[in-house]
DNA sequence: CTGAAAGCGCTTACAG
DNA sequence: CTGAAAGCGCTTACAG
């Protein structure tokens, strides 16, 4: 009595109905489960196949308690600004999910609401087996709420108060600040400006220290000379004036390293506005490698932070810690250094050619 | 007998034995329906928010047979590529769906998989409510599968055979392109190229239909020449060799239009390598405005195609496809020219300055 | 106005 | 090796 089944659902009982069985031996085919008769197994997995079937997601999600989504909560920028970084992110984090047979769920902040509800109600309603969050700050209220969590969570970045068992991967901006302070050093540059940003993200304490550790173990650490310029991160103008005032300043700066290519273009633009010539009368060492940066004469020199491969890896650790496979914690990854035009020799003092 | 519940699970039923009440009435009282006292709801409610429950997102998609999710099928590059527009389409979408109380799920595909299957699993799952398709080919399969189910979906960009039931936005690249042409015509440009692409798309179709009306409407069409020049998309080398061989003709074109700022970026390289001063001996306008474009000297002339905006209206139009309160189905986003230093007179011919 | 029951489509013990 | 039953956490008719 097999009935001819018409092609509506494709549910397990539909499924079962066709090839008169009972849902339970059809969902143990399904599931590669071993105490199934190869033959009723085939059977199945044909049948399976030629319909198309696909197990209704969410009623697996409420027998199994795994979504198989990873949240991604959205840093949104207001209107102006965009993020350079968030489609390489998202690219990156996306195929690595899928490669490991996750999904990425995007968990934007709507106007009326806060970070903090968004992230609430996602993991309060199991929507997510894990949670990727990225712009750490110093102390994030969002990492203390995942903490008290049991939900698996990987940040990029990571808090200045951070403890072992948190889970992050992050670049290595101190080391990529060092060694660019120890180039300008190695080139001569005696009077150095650090331009950074306001905001207490821990990024900048980090780059930061790079310089501060470069400028101490200098040789001729008396002749040397640091200083450091805070500007609100998207306050373009405020930037502006700030780099003005630096660069009319009588002694003023032989190379400025900018806590960001963003504002490493606005200082660019501006020397070269005030009739500067870089890099013959200043350096410029900027981080994050925008496109941008390969185009603006002369070319800016900069760190490439490898967003995809390094939201990849992202993907790859939140699974593998739902997963429970988890070697590792934490990890930083070594940005690469793009030599371009905008970085050379300090000008020579008191002798101009 | 009020027993003091320990906290663990955020459920109905942990709420309901909480305040004494059924399950029904505390979930009716949360759904907001009218036939509950006032008093109880405000007990739940007041309750609900203390404890910060949400209910259970599984449950009530397997119950409604909503998830509150919206696809995007992502459209991937191979590593050396990204899409420049990704991260601006995503926060544009995220950001609206998140005003209509949906998230976004981006799905990927795997290196062991094909966008069709991926695309079916997504759908027969019942994983989400609705589908956003971008990169949209002159006959796409993608079109075809969503058009034979019953999900809402909508394009950016649309097929050559697109139906009157398609949903679909798009950036009117007709116009831009003609209005690119008719402007390079009205600066005296007799010879123009235009390098279009080798892939099926349709955008590639419609922007060159808009030069083509553009030189068909021309007074002095019989003294004005437009060549057609394909590349593959993501082959940088062909498109080199093309625009050299093209720039070394005798009568080579005094004007270029770039299907994307891609390739008027590769365009104005080549042009600047073999000594041509645009936009003196060259006019070239792109279309896309990516961020190299505000920065390349002279200042690529662009198109602005408002991505974030256009992902919005996309958002949203979804959502109101789902809720079936859908007016219009095809939208055309006019973008907008900005005009930047690559374009500008034809050059005199025969009587050099 | 409130509660007990049924059921969304699966998976996982538990019997046979 | 296969099937009937229970249950994941909700919502929605159906009674009272």
């Amino acid at each position: 009595m097999t009935k001819t089944v018409s092609p509506e659902k494709g549910s397990l009982k539909t499924l079962a109905r066709e090839l008169n069985l009972s849902i339970t031996t059809v969902s143990r085919a399904l599931g590669g489960y071993s105490d199934v008769a190869s033959a009723t197994r085939e059977r199945v997995v044909e049948a399976a196949a030629r319909r198309h079937y696909v197990p209704n997601s969410a009623a697996k999600m409420l027998v199994t308690g795994r979504s198989g989504y990873i949240g991604l909560l959205l840093p949104l920028m207001n209107e102006p600004f965009s993020d350079p970084f968030l489609g390489d992110f998202i690219a990156g984090l996306g195929e690595s999910l899928a490669a490991r047979q996750h999904d990425l769920v995007i968990n934007a902040v709507a106007p009326s609401q806060t970070e903090m509800q968004v992230l609430r109600r996602t993991v309060e309603s199991g929507q997510v087996d894990g949670i990727v969050l990225t712009r750490i700050g110093e102390n994030d209220e969002r990492v203390e709420f995942l903490r008290s969590r049991r939900i698996p969570f990987v940040t990029h970045g990571r808090t200045l108060t951070s403890k072992e068992s948190d889970n992050w991967i992050d670049t290595d901006g101190e080391q990529a600040f060092f060694a660019a302070a120890e180039l300008l050093l190695s080139l001569g540059h005696q009077r150095i400006a650090l331009m950074s940003i306001a905001e207490q993200m821990t990024f900048r304490h980090v780059r930061e220290r790079g310089v501060s550790r470069a400028l101490q173990g200098a040789t001729n650490i008396d002749d040397v000379s640091l200083t450091l310029h805070y500007t609100q991160r998207f306050d373009q103008d405020q930037c502006r004036r700030l780099v003005r005032e630096l660069l009319t300043q009588p002694q003023r700066p032989t190379a400025i390293l900018a806590l960001t290519d963003d504002i490493a273009l606005i200082v660019l633009n501006e020397a070269n506005a005030m009739g500067l010539s870089v890099p013959d009368d200043l350096s410029i060492i900027g981080f994050g490698n925008i496109p941008q940066a390969a185009v603006v004469p002369p070319g800016l020199s900069t760190f490439d932070q490898s967003t995809r491969q390094t939201a990849a890896l992202i993907g790859h650790r939140i699974v593998d810690s739902i997963e429970g496979q988890l070697n590792i914690q934490q990890q930083l990854v070594q940005p690469f250094f793009v030599a371009r035009g905008t970085h050379g020799p300090a000008p020579h003092k008191g002798c101009p050619a």
